[in-house]
RNA sequence: GGGCGAUUGGCUCAGUCGGUUAGAGCGCGCGGUUCACAUCCGCGAGGUCACUGGUUCGAAUCCAGUAUCGCCCACCA
């Protein structure tokens, strides 16, 4: 294996530009690729990811998804799994017309103009050319797809999953057509979900309304009257009851007489019902049954009759009288002003509502009563609440189970039929007599189920699914599912579905909810809900805001790996996370630094290791105290790394390699490591288990970190020394494992690190100028003597000391004892030679004083605990003896200082 | 109306069995052309962990309440 040349700068595009197609040509994103190393008897993973709109192009938000997904996939190759990441897309169909809308008024051409089949064509069109995007830019960001898999939502496969779903569920009656209020977008001219339509707080007016009763000759009495309150009197034309409280004695004597209804001249009952709130308005509600849901269920109750008297552009249809033509705003003000002109209008105020708006265009949603095809709900929520009840399917953070409970009790019906055109056709066909039969079958059925009629005379409905019909079939569409496919029975259920908590209803509701249904087994294991992403500020990015950050340029900028480091690095579940440069460029340079480390410790290789030399692993019998100690480290790291792993903590991962790579690798590992690499006195075999030791330890952080940043670490993968069993690619390479710490060596280095921090305090707050070699003597106790002695010519260089001289007790130490720069760190007291001027000697005994008052602080915060018999008696053994041992600490440095001090 | 989350140095955030002196990045101050890295190195300043009360030997962490900000759910005309 040959060690590829690693450039002097580390420049993220050019490293990744090539890795991508190193991959892509070894195939090894297919868990059967050629390429793939997967252990088939481990269990699969499988990664659900969102299928991104086929017209959208990458945003933050995407670009977090990806990197997190990917981090898992990645993790899970390297272990071994065969892995499934099954990249889409969604068709969209709302999202879609209202981007192709836009464009098409550009060119003064409409759906009207062009008519269903033009307009699909167009859709294909455009669709055809935008859906290479998004893919292009997922590869950007690294995602090691599977992308032989690459599905649609609007594929033949999945318009089979569709046709088949559908049919299925209606056969079981958990799909049905009827006549219900529906929320309906006039500007969309659809039907939308109860999700679609956003609760916006409003401040309207509440009007109250005369109605004249009507007397024994059937004539309106002009001086007697009933007064209803509404918010909307638009729907005054479409009223056929008013409705008052049975016990309400203001209007006892009223119920069963009738009243006229202004302007359509017609005569409705007065009835008597409980759901009518006594105390609000006036406690008389007028009842328009096809305009609001409560009427609807009032009217039935009272058999009152529904009449819409909208068109599906919001206008007053022909049930509106002089009304008639006009849109229902400029109808309401119209009526206002009439009802004022009669004297019926008694009066208004302003009102609190809440008003529903449509999630894609604004408009003001309107309830209409509409004949639609529905999902009944709740047996399906009953399974999906059970699955993640028995801890079956498990949604992070948890705190979600309960909004995924509370949504999922109660939930009303699903309104999936659509009067849009791109999307799935609903497989329903209607012969003359109104007979409806649904099928599976792509060319629609042979003749009428009910009454034979051929299929000639029958005629499929025009609506479409909502979109979300076709993405709750992802996770066993895109697998083979109606078939019972190879694949279907090894990759379903997947194991973690990842996306942004917003479309945890939208989405992974009903992804649950059909899996259950159709496959009568939860669609995945674990459900992982990603933060959205935020500016700066903690402003929603959006297109309108101008606030918007293109992943892509960061890309170009500083690379894909910083990207994804960043974005991960913020990354808790289910919170929000705020992005700006700061945190990429933090990020970049972390890459830097590992380049950087990376080429130092390939320039740093022995001579008497020949140039691409197969890896050795370091003799231990050779090891120093630091080497010793850079091992420990690393598999301190994988224990970390794995832990977080396993516990979904991201962020976690990130943290741990940047602090074990750049604080303790680069900035310990490294230094103390270059001087024995330098050290002619040392064997060559020594000098050779030194260099295989840092080897060793890059090897491991490039592996852990491959998952985070995948383009830098193969390109250095790639340069390091390898071993006979190692794969020609760190993506597929095998995940380190951890092994012994060598805990007391641990302590060893941590006291040493501590003691040069100390030295270079002190020489800095003493202002020693930066550049001159000092002599220093250090009291070394005998336990840390091997390590020290071992280390002394690295720690001569690391805190500029010439000459370095080692004593073994504190007498020795004061017996040469002269003006100079005292350091105490627990056991381990130094002597910094420094010629005597006032002025120094000053700062110096201020420095110590401040040093001595912070001890003695802790100490007596260390002592009033232990003279706490409470603490002592009911703390942990282990709590209570790690006091003590830090209270004889501290105890020790008080004592040095304040004899250094002449106390 | 119901529910959830956040509140930790100037800024962004870690802190997931309660346990030494609460950490990091950016920013800030001082000093550095040390042969991997100025996308860097060394040193430093800066926090009563929103507030009040409680539990506990011990609370940023657990409980109750308050405040501010944000989000979700909700068919009273």
């Amino acid at each position: 294996m040959t060690e590829r040349e690693l450039g002097k700068a580390y420049r993220p595009a050019e490293v990744e530009g090539s890795v991508y197609e190193r991959w892509l040509a070894a195939d090894v994103f297919a868990p059967d690729g050629t390429g793939s190393r997967a252990d088939a008897a481990k269990p699969p993973f499988v990664i659900i990811q969102p299928p991104p709109n086929v017209t959208g192009s990458l945003h933050l938000g995407h670009a977090q998804r990806t990197a997190v997904e990917d981090l898992m996939i990645r993790h899970a190759r390297m272990q071994g799994r065969p892995t499934l990441f099954l990249p889409g897309l969604d068709h969209a169909s709302i999202a879609a017309q209202f981007v192709l809308d836009g464009i098409l008024a550009r060119e003064g051409e409409s759906r009207a103009t062009l008519g269903r089949d033009r307009y699909l064509e167009r859709m294909s069109e455009f669709v055809e050319r935008t859906r290479g995007v998004i893919l292009g830019q997922q590869r950007r960001v690294g995602a090691s797809a599977d992308w032989s898999r690459l599905r649609f939502t609007m594929d033949d496969g999945s318009a089979k999953a569709v046709r088949h779903a559908f049919a299925r569920l209606h056969r079981d009656g958990l799909a049905y057509r009827t006549a219900a209020l529906i929320n309906w977008c006039p500007t969309c001219r659809t039907s939308l979900s109860d999700l679609e339509v956003i609760a916006t707080p409003t401040t309207g007016s509440l009007w109250t309304v005369r109605y004249h009763l009507v007397d024994g000759s059937g004539a309106a009495d002009p001086d007697a009257w009933i007064t209803v309150a509404t918010t909307r009197p638009e729907t005054i034309l479409g009223d056929t009851g008013v409705a008052v409280h049975p016990d309400d004695e203001l209007y006892t004597a009223l119920v069963g007489r009738r009243v006229r209804i202004p302007f359509v001249d017609r005569d409705v009952p007065i009835v008597a019902d409980e759901s009518v709130d006594r105390a609000f308005g006036t406690g008389a509600v007028k009842v328009t049954p096809a305009h609001d849901a409560t009427d609807l269920e009032t009217g039935q109750r009272h058999g009152l009759a529904s009449i819409d008297v909208m068109t599906d552009d919001g206008v007053i249809n022909e049930h509106g009288g002089a009304y008639a033509g006009l849109d229902r705003f400029a109808a309401r003000a119209r009526i206002l002003e009439d009802l004022a002109g009669l004297g019926d209008l008694e009066g208004e105020r302003p009102h609190e509502l809440i008003l529903g708006r449509c999630q894609r265009s604004d408009d003001v949603v309107e309830p209409r009563l509409k004949t639609q095809w529905f999902i009944r709900v709740a047996p399906l929520a009953e399974r999906a609440l059970a699955v993640t009840r028995s801890g079956q399917t498990r949604i992070l953070p948890e705190r979600f189970d309960k909004i995924w409970e509370h949504w999922l009790t109660g939930i009303r019906d699903w309104n999936v039929s659509r009067q849009l055109w791109w999307g799935h056709r609903i497989p329903a066909w209607y012969c003359p007599d109104g007979h409806v039969t649904v099928s599976e079958l792509e060319d629609g059925p042979a003749a009428c189920e009910t009454c034979g009629r051929g299929a000639s005379e029958l005629r499929q409905d025009p609506d479409i699914f909502d979109t979300w019909f076709s993405s709750g079939l992802w996770p066993f569409s895109t697998l083979g599912w109606p078939d019972a496919t190879d694949d279907l029975a090894r990759y379903y259920p997947g194991s973690v579905m990842e996306t942004g908590y917003d479309i945890i209803f939208f989405w992974v509701a009903r992804m649950m909810m059909l899996g259950l249904a159709l496959l009568d087994e939860a669609p995945f294991e674990t459900v992982y809900l990603s933060g959205l992403i935020r500016d700066p500020y903690g402003k929603k990015m959006s297109k309108t805001t101008g606030n918007v950050v293109n992943p892509l340029e960061i890309i170009d900028t500083t690379g894909a790996d910083a990207l994804r480091f960043a974005l991960i690095h913020g990354a808790t579940p289910g919170l929000d996370q705020r992005f700006g440069q700061a945190k990429v460029e933090n990020a970049r340079n972390f890459a830097n630094k590992l380049w950087n480390a990376a080429r130092f410790v390939l320039g740093a290789r022995p001579e008497t290791i020949p140039a691409g030399s197969p890896r050795r692993a370091p003799d231990p019998e050779l090891l120093g105290p630091s080497e010793r100690w850079i091992r420990s480290r690393r598999a301190a790291t994988v224990e970390t790394v794995d832990r977080a792993m396993s516990d979904f903590q991201f962020a976690e991962v990130t943290r741990a390699l940047y602090e074990a790579i750049w604080s303790e690798y680069c900035d310990w590992g490294l230094e103390f490591v270059k001087v024995r690499l330098a050290d002619d006195s040392l064997s060559s075999a020594t000098r050779e288990a030194t260099w295989w030791t840092l080897v060793e330890a890059l090897d491991t952080y490039l592996r852990l970190l491959h998952p985070v940043m995948p383009f830098v670490t193969e390109e250095l993968w790639g340069a390091i020394p390898h071993d006979a069993g190692d794969p020609a690619l760190l993506i597929v390479a095998d995940w380190p494992s951890a092994e012994e710490q060598e805990a007391p060596i641990e302590a060893d280095i941590f006291a040493i690190i501590d003691l040069i921090g100390a030295i270079r305090n002190a020489r800095a707050e003493a202002g020693v100028e930066a550049g001159a070699w000092l002599a220093v003597r250090v009291a070394v106790p005998d336990d840390l003597g091997p390590a020290f002695n071992a280390l002394a010519p690295s720690i001569e260089r690391l805190v500029r000391a010439r000459p370095l001289t080692q004593v073994s007790t504190r007498e020795e130490l004061n017996r040469s004892a002269n003006a100079g720069l005292t350091v105490v760190v627990g056991d381990l007291e130094a002597r910094i030679e420094l010629s005597a001027d006032e002025d120094s000697a000053d700062r110096e005994r201020h420095r110590l004083e401040k040093e001595l008052a912070d001890a003695e602080g802790f100490l007596t915060a260390a002592k009033s605990r232990l003279g706490n018999d409470a603490f002592v008696q009911r703390a942990p053994a282990a709590v209570v003896a790690g006091a003590r041992s830090r209270a004889a600490e501290l105890e020790e440095t008080v004592a040095r200082l304040r004899e250094r001090l002449g106390r």
